[in-house]
RNA sequence: GAGCUUGUAGCUCAGUUGGUUAGAGCGCUACACUGAUAAUGUAGAGGUCCGCGGUUCAAAUCCGCGCAGGCUCACCA
């Protein structure tokens, strides 16, 4: 049998046929099944999202995710890893929306919820395929066969298990708050998603400083100076839509304000208005300081002002001013609203120093105006609830007449450029406050706004009722429970997601959508009795109450069949046993989302009916119960949880994003219900750039398409080029040149060695049957490189270990590249070509294959295709693995007997020595350079010692070999070539002297010779009132100038290269010339290998003829010429040139070995 | 505005507990080598280690203040 020998490699092609290979014979499966028993390594997949097309930095993120899966498989562990898709959510709803053409308004009117939960259903599945694709095409393992799926019922049961044990412990509640709300997608936003990333974004708003006109009254009196005067209070927004809202002014106690007499610069009327002393300079032009008032005309530009009054913020509150927009009034508005009240969040930052407030529309308005009684403006809806003059739409409400029916923002309009003349809202107020002498500046203000993640639109902050995870109850444990855990990198844990925790806020659960997990909890209308249900047989029960009650007909949830016992866990949950629970879940005969839920009606133990609570839960909540809900837990599978087997993960894996997303909620259920952590050791990666290091995105146009980059390069090389480039959690530039280089460089490199093996391998029919040679018997070469592979495994081993996946490919690829291709292949080429297969033969192809084997084998969790392709390759002939598939091996273990550092080191110097002797022989000669082919006597290394000079002897044939040198001369130290250089250790005199380091440093630069040979020889001296040893000194031997010398700093190795060419050298450089020129004219003619050739030759140059002839046997040999012959006329022949001289030559097929 | 993070050659990145000539690969230039050949070797050019200050005998490395990029947070009027 023969080793695969590639031609013309196509990565594609070849990911392709392992993938069948892999399909067919189950690899995935039995890396899994082979393991059973074995002790687990505990992963946990985060759910994409299905509702969106993948993208590269999906292939970067699951890259990271599979290498340690694959690693501890082959340490030995069972590594089970199910996927899972989040299919509940915003997201969803509106792709669905979208395809149908509705809005979130016509739910419930022109599609009935239970049609439109239909069509989430259906589309959210619509992009698992392509999903699949990806995970299959660049190798992901992880199980898609089983994976879990939020919208389940078992999934949701476990969720609802969940709320239930938070409920219990009294850390679920109904709480009404000014939230982020998006009008365009009609639901509220959590801190989460105001956390993804691009939702902050600047805009520029119509900005404007309304006057505030301020009420006489005895509180005001000292404000006015006669009584036509017309005293505003100035107040800037940068949301005009609130101001119908307003309902107070909030001023700094503390802060100095003043009163200014001006003009309104729309209307011209004069004025006195009240700022902040410090943000005079803002509002008024420096220039027009020196107008005087009574001189203003009304086309001037430049507004004369005059600074009249200064008072603090405490002077003016409670002074009352005239409602700016007095659409909607009341007695209790009139009575405590529209007057000025401290606020300790005022600054003079920005604006004016007074801050417009409107309660319902801001987070910290809304405490202010709480904490002064200030009520908020509200109107009546058709139903009677008091409702903001904003409608969840966006638009105002009827009441705000001039404005009715408008959005409050421009850009919830669908279609602004239709309609001629379109004036935004803000547009319109600013006109109509100019023209009713309101404002006092209109201008465009930059600002940073949140944004809807999903809708691109700005948010409102709005009034919701809202449930609530009192998070910030558990808030120190979750901070020392997550001490407890590995962070890659460690400044996310401690840094990032612990400051997050430092200054945890309640967790906002509700949504006020249609597809996602319905909230348990069954109210009364009066909000005073209510039930958390923990399972679908609670909800069973508790309808069979309601239906005892006369509440409801008949029970939509279903039977449960053959129950024998329920049993009540330890907290008072109900629960059955697993066949009854699988029983029911095989039919599923109800589904837990809405509307069927909202059918329900349950009675409380006061006889009252109570409904459903109209929430759905927070999809952030779905993944983070993930660990439980995806083996139904507590109903089944219970003890995977509560025996540790299962929970916590090992490890995981996600974006640094998710660090408030998935890792937070995964941390917080984890530590409130289950006094744990849910992951051990987290990686969290960067993000993926393009290669000019901007975000990728649609708009922009340059998202990588992983299938494309994947079908041109592979799947490997681009896992490769993401792992080796940089630091998973360093953002990447994604730079498609940097794939092509990896499967230039690095691929190329492990294939050419591969082929190269194959090549003689086929030719000797090496299959690995001999006998191993003891490593020990081997040429020093093979034992060095397999003690650098040794090294390696270790050093690759511990990376891997500590999730530092880039160390260890960066490893691996040195290794291959410097290591055995460049040096250990390349300087043993000739024993792979011996025609016999003797001992050391065998020797050179075990240690080469052992090298290859088990590179393949630590590179296979970042390569898992072309470590397969090419471990099967060699596995199939030489058998000497019986698994079916590299990743069901086992990690290569380190032999610490085989590895030699001395060896190394020996290696080292050789490697070093040769690289000097080209480079002098680069500059020899003037400069015009000797090349490699022109044998040279010796070169000369002067002044090492003892050891390093046995070490360099035992290596002297690698080195003569390469450099195509005789000898080597050591000289010693005392050699009048040789002179002493001395300068300080500063590492250690550092330590010793400190302070005095330069007076040092002086001293021992001033050592003359004998002071040099003194410490030397005798390793003390005392000069200048120090005394040295031989460690404070490093002694230099250095050439005396006029010798050719290059020396390595590193080694204090030097080499002094003996340019002489005798007439001997000249002749064999001549042959050696005649080799290099024959062997072309054999590929040129395209001869095999193997072909034995005649030479025939004609020179005029006795020299050259003297050179062939001393040399006939080695030329023959090289060449595999049979005969080799000077001929005076030959026909056909090619001329060559040999330095000076011209010959002709040639050259044909005589026999092929291979076919006799 | 705040937190975290990054800043080293044209590009992508190393650089250990501070130690005196700051490295690699790619790219560029030149030369060489050539039965692994779309490979390889040698050399060259290329650096304000983001800036400024400080600590220290000694700073790319430690500290402070800035600048620039990234991520995240923030009720910001």
């Amino acid at each position: 049998m023969k080793y695969n020998e590639y031609k013309d490699l196509n990565y594609a092609q070849l990911e392709a046929d392992i993938l069948e290979f892999w399909e067919e014979n189950q690899i995935f499966e039995k890396s899994i099944s082979s393991r059973e028993g074995k002790k687990t390594f505990t992963f946990y997949e985060g759910p994409p999202s299905a509702n969106g097309m993948p993208g590269i930095h999906h292939v970067m993120a699951r890259t990271i995710k599979d290498i340690f899966c694959r690693y501890k498989t082959l340490k030995g562990f069972q590594v089970k890893r199910k996927a899972g898709w989040d299919t509940h959510g915003l997201p969803v709803e509106l792709k669905v929306e979208q395809q149908l053409g509705i809005t979130k308004d016509d739910i419930g009117k022109k599609i009935s919820v239970e049609d439109y939960n239909k069509e989430c259903r259906k589309t959210v599945m619509q992009f698992t395929d392509i999903w699949s694709k990806l995970t299959q095409k660049m190798g992901y393992w992880v199980d898609m066969g089983n994976p879990y799926i939020t919208y389940h019922n078992d999934y949701i049961e476990t969720v609802w298990y969940l709320l239930k044990k938070l409920h219990e412990k009294d850390w679920l509640y109904k709480g009404y708050t000014i939230q982020p709300f998006s009008p365009k997608a009609g639901t509220g936003l959590s801190s989460h998603e105001l956390n993804m990333p691009g939702a902050y974004k600047d805009v520029t708003d119509t900005s404007i400083v309304a006057q505030f006109k301020v009420k006489r009254s005895e509180r005001s009196e000292f404000l006015f100076e006669n009584n036509d005067e017309d005293v505003r209070i100035l107040a800037w927004t940068t949301t005009p839509w609130t101001l119908p809202s307003n309902c107070a002014l909030a001023v700094g106690e503390k802060i100095t304000y003043v009163k200014v007499k001006t003009f309104n610069a729309y209307t011209h009327q004069p004025i006195s208005v009240i700022l902040a002393k410090d943000l005079i300079s803002k509002h008024f032009s420096d220039k027009a300081k020196d107008l005087k008032l009574e001189d203003y005309k009304k086309e001037d530009k430049l507004i004369p002002f005059e600074v009249v009054q200064e008072f603090k913020g405490s002077d003016i509150t409670e002074v009352r001013y005239e409602q700016l927009m007095p659409y909607v009034t009341n007695e209790e508005l009139e009575k405590n609203a529209f007057r000025v009240i401290p606020g300790d969040f005022v600054t003079t930052a920005d604006g004016t120093g007074v801050v417009h407030t409107a309660s319902v529309f801001g987070a910290d308005d809304y405490r202010v105006a709480q904490q002064n009684n200030v009520p908020p403006v509200l109107v009546k809806d058709e139903e009677g609830n008091n409702v903001p003059l904003v409608d969840r739409q966006g638009k105002f409400v009827k009441e705000v007449t001039d404005f009715a029916g408008l959005y409050v923002k421009a850009e919830y309009e669908e279609n602004p450029e239709a309609v001629p003349e379109y004036k935004s809202t803000d547009v319109l107020i600013s006109i109509k406050l100019k023209t009713d002498n309101k404002a006092f500046k209109v201008e465009k203000y930059k600002h940073s706004y949140p944004h809807c993640w999903r809708t691109d639109k700005p948010i409102l902050y709005y009034p919701l009722d809202s449930w609530f995870i009192r998070t910030t109850a558990a808030k120190d444990k979750l901070v020392q429970l997550n001490h407890t855990i590995n962070w890659k990198p460690e400044s996310t844990g401690t840094g990032r997601f612990g400051n997050w925790l430092e200054n945890l806020v309640d967790w906002n659960l509700s949504r006020q959508r249609y597809w996602g997990i319905p909230l348990p909890i069954w109210r009364t209308e009066d909000g005073k009795e209510e039930e958390c249900i923990g399972s679908v047989y609670e909800l069973y029960e508790a309808v069979e109450k309601s239906i005892k009650a006369g509440l409801m007909q008949e029970n939509p949830v279903g039977e449960f069949e053959n129950i024998k016992e329920v049993k009540t866990d330890d907290d008072g949950s109900t629960l059955l046993s697993a066949d009854v629970i699988s029983a029911y879940f095989k039919r599923k005969n109800f589904d837990l989302h809405r509307p069927y839920v909202d059918d329900i009606v349950l009675v409380s133990p006061n006889g009252k009916p109570m409904y459903r609570e109209q929430d759905l839960i927070d999809v952030w909540f779905d993944s983070g119960a993930m660990p439980y809900a995806q083996l139904h837990y507590p109903f089944q599978n219970k003890d995977m949880i509560d025996e540790r087997d299962e929970f916590p993960a090992d490890f995981i894996s996600e974006g640094v994003d998710q660090t408030r997303g998935w890792f937070f909620t995964l941390h917080a259920i984890a530590g409130m219900l289950f006094d744990s952590v849910a992951f051990k050791n987290v990686v969290s990666t960067g993000l993926v750039l393009d290669a000019e290091g901007r975000k990728m995105s649609k708009r922009l146009g340059n998202a990588v398409d992983p299938f494309e980059t994947m079908d041109a390069h592979g799947a490997d090389t681009t896992r490769w080029y993401m792992i080796s480039n940089a630091n998973p959690w360093d953002n990447l530039k994604f730079d498609i040149e940097g794939v092509k280089e990896v499967s230039r460089r690095f691929f190329g490199t492990l294939k050419n060695t591969y082929s190269f093996f194959a090549t003689y391998a086929n030719l000797d029919e090496f299959d690995y049957s001999q006998t191993e040679v003891p490593v020990a018997q081997r040429p020093e070469i093979d034992r060095w490189i397999l003690s650098k592979l040794n090294t390696l495994i270790k050093q690759v081993d511990g990376f891997y270990d500590d999730f530092e996946p880039t160390k260890a490919a960066r490893a691996i690829q040195t290794f291959t590249m410097d290591d055995l291709s460049n040096w250990y292949v390349r300087l043993n080429r000739n024993r792979f070509w011996k025609t016999k297969l003797n001992d050391d033969k065998v020797a050179a192809y075990q240690t080469l294959y052992t090298c290859l084997e088990t590179i393949l084998k630590l590179a296979s969790p970042v390569m898992p295709f072309m470590s397969e392709a090419l471990f099967l390759d060699l596995n199939k002939v030489s058998g000497r693995d019986q698994s079916e598939s590299i990743h069901l091996t086992t990690f290569p273990e380190v032999n610490e007997d085989i590895i030699d550092t001395d060896l190394e080191r020996r290696m080292t110097l050789a490697q070093k020595l040769s690289s000097l002797t080209h480079s002098l022989r680069k500059t020899a000669k003037g400069n015009k350079g000797i090349r490699v082919r022109q044998p040279l006597q010796k070169i000369i290394v002067p002044a090492v010692d003892a050891t390093t000079q046995s070490q360099i002897e035992a290596v002297k044939d690698l080195i003569l070999a390469e450099t195509n040198i005789k000898d080597i001369e050591f000289i010693g130290d005392n050699s009048d070539i040789v002179v002493k250089s001395i300068k300080p250790n500063f590492k250690v005199l550092g330590k010793k002297y400190g302070k005095d380091m330069k007076k040092v440093q002086g001293i021992v630069n001033a050592f003359n010779k004998d002071e040099i040979a003194t410490i030397d020889s005798t390793g003390t001296l005392s000069k200048d009132g120090f005394d040295f040893v031989a460690e404070d000194v490093v002694i230099v031997s250095e050439v005396k100038e006029g010798h050719s010398v290059a020396s390595d700093p590193d080694e204090a190795l030097t080499v002094i290269l003996d340019e002489t060419i005798t007439e001997d050298l000249r002749k064999e450089g001549i042959a050696r010339d005649f080799v290099n020129r024959v062997q072309n004219l054999r590929k040129d003619a395209g001869m095999e290998v193997t072909d034995k050739i005649g030479i025939v030759f004609n020179s005029t140059d006795e020299l050259v003829k003297d050179a062939l002839k001393t040399h006939h046997d080695y030329i023959s040999t090289e060449t595999q010429a049979l005969s080799l012959a000077d001929q005076a006329n030959i026909e056909g022949g090619e001329t060559l040139e040999i330095e000076e001289f011209t010959l002709t030559v040639k050259i044909e097929v005589l026999a092929n070995v291979e076919n006799n």
